[in-house]
DNA sequence: AAGACATATTCTTTTACGGGAATATACAAT
DNA sequence: ATTGTATATTCCCGTAAAAGAATATGTCTT
């Protein structure tokens, strides 16, 4: 997960996946999509390998490369998690009563024991 | 969208937006779950700030921060248009079969003119 | 008003990472 | 066998960004 986040913050590497959403695709292909050069575009394909975002298919010279469903996949649900938080905020608002609850005890026991460093 | 998914990529800042999920905190306690020093706890919370991803609601000295669901609701519609990945394949191969054609004609683009760089 | 607390900011150091250039590898074509 | 084509890898450099340390800001308590 963090791994998959990592190798999508990077703004080429972004496009690389957008482009592979279409379907697969040889590097050269990439290469001449994104204006960048074949070495760099390679590097950035080895990195999302290494993130399991992609695969690699050799055909004679050439390496087409697929997008990993399961990574995204994966990213999806975690995100989905978050959805109680713009569905409804019961919950949120029990957080923060629960939370202000703690605060007091704390505020209680600083009084009390004085400095902790 | 890449600057949500900078944010996020940071370990540290990830594990705060997973704190803040349960509910808004004050920097004090994340400080105290995270194991980090003050100073950085405050630098993540800029940058997640700066990314829209927390607001910050002032509490006497405290500042009480809570999660924006805005872009990550926007990282899950993003993602979400990856699903046809994992569900059928039917438009991928209609791409990939596009994609050999494509190949085809720039195999004999090449091989007229020549170099490029 | 003085000190304690909670948090933010600045400055410096260190580390990570992306780009450039050159080179290596491997298959294809002739 | 030689040349060409597609891709990967290595090495170097510059920059961005994270950690550390010190300090600033603002509020609360007494």
């Amino acid at each position: 997960m963090m791994e998959t986040l990592r190798a999508l913050a990077e703004p080429n590497r972004f496009q690389i996946v957008e482009l592979l959403r279409k379907g697969p695709r040889p590097v050269g292909d990439l290469v001449d999509r994104l204006g960048l050069r074949q070495p760099q575009v390679s590097k950035h394909l080895r990195v999302l390998s290494d993130a399991g975002l992609v695969e690699v298919r050799v055909d004679a010279q050439r390496r087409i490369y697929t997008l990993c469903p399961a990574p995204l996949q994966e990213l999806e649900e975690w995100v989905e998690r978050y959805r109680q938080l713009w569905e409804g905020n019961f919950q949120r608002l029990a957080a923060l009563l629960d939370h202000m609850k703690t605060q007091e005890k704390k505020r209680g026991r600083r009084k009390r024991q004085g400095d902790h460093r």
